[in-house]
DNA sequence: CTCCTTGCAAACATTTTGCATCTGC
DNA sequence: GCAGATGCAAAATGTTTGCAAGGAG
């Protein structure tokens, strides 16, 4: 269960915050915005609130359990931080989001800020798409 | 005068238009919210409305003429499109945002997306720095 | 003169907060 | 039992829209 990582975030094990970490947890690689996870959650099981949804997410997300994206839509996107470092590839028509990551990249992103006399602390790169 | 480029757009030339992208021009490398700019326009001189300023740069940035991003701040952020492409640094301390261009990470992001089947229709990058 | 544009206020969409109630420990 | 968490409704924030009045061509 997933009721360690909560506990280690200084945060007590209830039933909400349970539930949006195990939905989270069974839809890998997917993203939901709070209203997404409000309407999916509310028909799966639970009668969970949307503001308890959204104390919950940035709970975990201080705690970085989950990752906060801004794309051009208006609304933040959450997806469950496994740890590994990853960017989106969003496209325009259909919506849908991807991950890369390039280590190439990563390594000139050090090097730019570096000659700025900076150190990188995050980064955030998303290249909008169209299919061929 | 900044007339020509509203006219080209497609839209009658107007003092409200004007008035912000010559503010725009004057402060290049700048980047505004649409109240800093409601705010500050109102201080030096025109009685400007907040409602025309958002439906104005909202008109400009499909006419090309300003771009408009999204950090992690929660407000849309507007900057004069000079034609020449370029990513940003955030310094999370101070908020200051600089700006930067890497062909090389430009040529890697093309190969990205062509290697999973798109076009490369637009892309964003942003480094959220601190000073060393 | 006509159509487009403006400013204001109201509407909207998303996120946060106040508060009485409920729950985990 | 108590501190912390929840759901709901209300507030706050950022942006868009309806509309009567104003301005450009």
């Amino acid at each position: 269960m997933k009721g360690i990582e909560i506990k280690n975030a200084g945060l007590k094990v209830t039933l909400p915050r349970l539930s949006v970490l195990e939905y989270l947890a069974n839809h890998p690689g997917e993203h939901f915005s709070a209203d997404d996870l409000f309407t999916k959650m509310r028909l799966e099981n639970s009668d969970i609130g949307l503001a308890t949804i959204y104390r919950v997410l940035n709970q975990f997300e201080a705690a970085g359990l989950v990752m906060k994206h801004q794309f051009e839509n208006g609304q933040a996107i959450y997806e469950l931080d496994t740890g590994e470092h990853h960017d989106h590839i969003v496209d325009v028509d259909t919506g849908e989001v991807k991950e890369f990551i390039n280590e190439e990249i990563e390594l000139l992103q050090q090097k730019i800020v570096k000659d700025f006399g900076y150190q990188l602390i995050d980064h955030k790169m998303v290249l909008y798409v169209k299919k061929i």
